[in-house]
RNA sequence: GUGGGCGUAGCGUAGAGGCUUAACGCGCCAGGUUGUGGCCCUGGAGAUCGCGGGUUCGAAUCCCGCCGCUCACCCCA
C-alpha cells in the first residue's frame, strides 16, 4: 500500500480546525499591519536559493529538493521563504511602489531532512517581508506583528531572542578576529568546528557540542564589534520592541542559518528546552537584493512554521473554534421519494444552508445515526406518505418528537433558524473575528 | 549524515516459545424497533502479528538482515 512520503503528513478533517485557525489569524494579523498577500511559485530556479541563502548553508548544501526538468532547467522546490519574495519584488519593479513594500505569503517549504517532532520535509509557513527601507522601526514592526500574532493564537511562555550580526562594514573585520581567536585553539576543536572555521565562522558561536563550548564562551562577541551604524540600528530596534512592551532577550550568540542576514536577527522559542523548537525567526537582509542581481535594497522579514504552532497549541491545550458542519440532513425513504428530497436539498443550499444528503439504501435508523454523528440540527424525512401529501417529517435533533408539516413550512423553519445561527453564532464560527 | 526506541484489524492496546481458532476497548456494519438518533443489549465484518531468512517438533513471541515509523544530534519553521 502507498503511504504519504516520509516527512509529509495528511491533515485530516479531525485536525483541520487547528490549521485553519492559525491560517486565518495569520492573514488577519498580516493585514492588520498593512501587509498584502503575495503568492510565488512552489518551485524556482535552483540558483535563486544558492545565491540567496548561500552556497555553504546546510539548506543549500544538502537539503534542497532539486531536479532537472524536461527542458533541462535546474529547478528547486521552495527551500526558503525570503529569496522568492525578493525575486518577485525585483522582477515586478516594486521599487516603483511607495517604499517599503510590505508582503506576506502562506507557503509550503521543502527540505530533505530527517523528520522528527516539529520537523517535516514539507512544512508550511507564514512569511512576512518588508522591502525597501532600513528604518529600525520596521524591524520592530515585524517583531511586534509576529509577537501579537502568537498572543492572539493563545500561546503562552514564549521567549523572543534577538541579536545583531552586523553588516558588510563591520562583519568581515570581526570574522577575521574570530578566526584568529579560533586558530589559537585549533587543537581543541572537533572536526565540525574546524570546517566551520573556514566555511562559515559565525556558526561556531551557537555550536552546542559540549567539548567546544568553553572555547565558544570565551570567543570575542560580535555585538562588541559592530560598527557605529549597526550598533545604533540595533539599539533603536531594542528600543522600539521595548516600547511595545514585548519581553525581549538579547542573545549575542544567536546566529541564523542563511547567509543573507545583516544586522537584526531574531527567533521566538517556546518554554520547553532542547530539540529544534523555534516557532519563528527572521531578520534583516540588506544585501540580498543586490546578491540576486538587483540594486541595493534593504529588507527585513520573518517566517513562522504552521505545523510547529499547531503542535504548541495542542501541547498548551489551547482550544480552537470548531469548523462549522452541516445544519440539515435530508433523507428519502421508499420508491418515488428521491426527486422531492433532492429538490428540497437544492432549495436549502440555494438559501445558503449547509445540507447533507442521506444517500444509499440504509435503514431509517442507520440514517438517523449518521445524522446524529454529523451533529446536524435538523433531519428532514421524505417518506412515501409525506411525499404523497406534499409534506415532510421534520425532526429537531435537540427535541424528542418529530413533527409533520408542509415542505414550505419546513423550509421556513430551517431558514429562520439558520439566520439566527448566523447572527448569534458569528463569534463562535467566524475565523475572521479576533 | 550520526545515534536511540518502536512495528499485532481503521485507531488505542493485551498476548513474550505450546493453554490463541491471535484477545480487549473505540470505530465500522447489521439487528433488538415494518419508517426514527443519542443510552443499552446482541451479532457481524475487519489482522497472511511490517517483510524476508534462520533456530525449533512448534515462532506474533528467540536470532539475523531489510523496510517503515518515531525521538534526539546537526540544521531550521
Amino acid at each position: 500500500m502507498y503511504q504519504a512520503p516520509r516527512g509529509t503528513q495528511d491533515v485530516l478533517p479531525t485536525d483541520i480546525a487547528y490549521h485553519t485557525f492559525v491560517e486565518s489569524k495569520a492573514r488577519r494579523f498580516a493585514s492588520l499591519y498593512g501587509y498584502q498577500e503575495l503568492r510565488t511559485p512552489t518551485f524556482e530556479e535552483t540558483g535563486l536559493f544558492q545565491r540567496g541563502a548561500g552556497e555553504s548553508t546546510d539548506v543549500v548544501e544538502k537539503e534542497m529538493y532539486s531536479f532537472r526538468d524536461k527542458g533541462d532547467n535546474d529547478i528547486t522546490l521552495r527551500a526558503e521563504g525570503t529569496a522568492p519574495v525578493v525575486r518577485a519584488y525585483l522582477q515586478h519593479g516594486m521599487h516603483t511602489l511607495p517604499q517599503p513594500v510590505r508582503l506576506f505569503s502562506l507557503i509550503s517549504v521543502f527540505r530533505y531532512d530527517r523528520p522528527q517532532a516539529g520537523r517535516l520535509r514539507e512544512h508550511h509557513q507564514l512569511d512576512c517581508e518588508a522591502i525597501g527601507e532600513d528604518d529600525p522601526l520596521l524591524d520592530g514592526e515585524l517583531i511586534a506583528l509576529l509577537w501579537r500574532f502568537y498572543e492572539a493564537l493563545g500561546l503562552r511562555d514564549l521567549s523572543l531572542q534577538i541579536n545583531s550580526i552586523g553588516d558588510a562594514n563591520c562583519r568581515p573585520a570581526y570574522l577575521e578576529l574570530l578566526r584568529t581567536y579560533y586558530r589559537g585553539h585549533q587543537a581543541e576543536l572537533c572536526g565540525d568546528c574546524r570546517r566551520r572555521l573556514e566555511v562559515n565562522p559565525l556558526r561556531l558561536l551557537d555550536f552546542k557540542v559540549p567539548t567546544c563550548q568553553p572555547i565558544a564562551q570565551k570567543a570575542p562577541s560580535l555585538i562588541d564589534h559592530l560598527c557605529d551604524e549597526c550598533a545604533e540600528h540595533y539599539q533603536r530596534v531594542l528600543a522600539v520592541v521595548g516600547e511595545e512592551k514585548i519581553p525581549v532577550v538579547p542573545n549575542p550568540r544567536l546566529v541564523r542559518g542563511f547567509d543573507y542576514y545583516t544586522r537584526t536577527v531574531f527567533e521566538v522559542w517556546p518554554q520547553r528546552t532542547g530539540e529544534q523548537s523555534a516557532l519563528g525567526g527572521g531578520g534583516r537582509y540588506d544585501g540580498l537584493a543586490e546578491q540576486l542581481g538587483g540594486k541595493h535594497t534593504p529588507g527585513v522579514g520573518f517566517g513562522t512554521g504552521i505545523e510547529r504552532l499547531v503542535l504548541n497549541l495542542k501541547e498548551q491545550g489551547v482550544e480552537v473554534p470548531a469548523s462549522p458542519g452541516p445544519q440539515v440532513y435530508v433523507v428519502h425513504l421508499g420508491t418515488g421519494t428521491e426527486p422531492a428530497a433532492n429538490s428540497f436539498a437544492r432549495e436549502l443550499r440555494a438559501h445558503g444552508v449547509p445540507t447533507l444528503r442521506g444517500v444509499g439504501t440504509r435503514s431509517m435508523r442507520a440514517r438517523l445515526r449518521h445524522a446524529d454523528a454529523a451533529r446536524v440540527r435538523w433531519v428532514v424525512v421524505f417518506g412515501e406518505d409525506e411525499v404523497k401529501d406534499g409534506k415532510v417529517t421534520l425532526r429537531d435533533m435537540a427535541a424528542t418528537e418529530p413533527e409533520t408539516l408542509s415542505t414550505e413550512a419546513a423550509l421556513e423553519r430551517i431558514k429562520r433558524d439558520e439566520q439566527m445561527q448566523t447572527h448569534l453564532g458569528s463569534g463562535t464560527f467566524s475565523m475572521e473575528s479576533s
